[in-house]
DNA sequence: CTTTCATTTCAATGATTCTTGAAATATATG
DNA sequence: CATATATTTCAAGAATCATTGAAATGAAAG
């Protein structure tokens, strides 16, 4: 995880729509959901999910796979965890109040 | 820490220039920097530099005082600290890939 | 009171983003 | 092959964002 990266991250993150897809997908774990019910879950046309989705996709925030005619979306936990580890040890220097206030600890 | 507010955040943390100052108040600490010598360090126009520093004060995650004629910026590491758990409480459900990731436990 | 210094505000411009609906692509089924 | 289904792509338009330089504000100093 590099600067540009997380801040590409970050800008998928900055959308209503794309943090509902994201909780959906979180629900979702691990066989995750195909494009068209996020769509009807986030209440999107298809091809306004599908810009979105590209989006989070992109930034490897989300991760897409071809199932015959559906495409299957799932979370990506390890790149939002890689995009949190950036915001707290890469621009916050590991500050204690950080890890504190977010309820975490050093291992 | 609600949606609306993290999304604003999320985005006020998607951009370069405003990543560079967060850097450099981090790097500051408790006393925190003048406008004019954040604008210098990140080499942008004072303007330019207002604009930035305005749109990170009114997300909370940096603080301005005035100290006569100068604003003193500082981190607000509370509130990078509630968007982090934003992001691994409410959004991911406490997913312990993201936690393991991140290099962090519970407490 | 005038000048200087630090910062913000403003207007203009160009760039990017989001939404919409229609068209295109690709895969499955009869 | 023809049709139905799932998704993406595309173009157009509205909205938001970032940069620039000039003007305005406000506080200190001579």
């Amino acid at each position: 995880m590099n600067e540009a990266i997380a801040t590409e991250a970050f800008n998928a993150l900055a959308n209503p729509t794309r943090l509902r897809i994201i909780r959906a997908l979180v629900n979702a774990g691990k066989e995750g959901l195909s494009a068209g019910s996020i769509a009807e879950l986030i209440d999107a046309s298809p091809s306004r999910a599908s810009f979105h989705l590209s989006q989070l996709a992109e930034t490897h925030l989300i991760c897409a796979t071809k199932k015959s005619r559906q495409v299957i979306y799932t979370i990506n936990f390890e790149s939002i965890g890689s995009l949190v580890q950036f915001l707290i040890a890469d621009c916050c220097n590991n500050n204690a109040t950080v890890r504190a206030c977010c309820g975490l600890q050093k291992c």
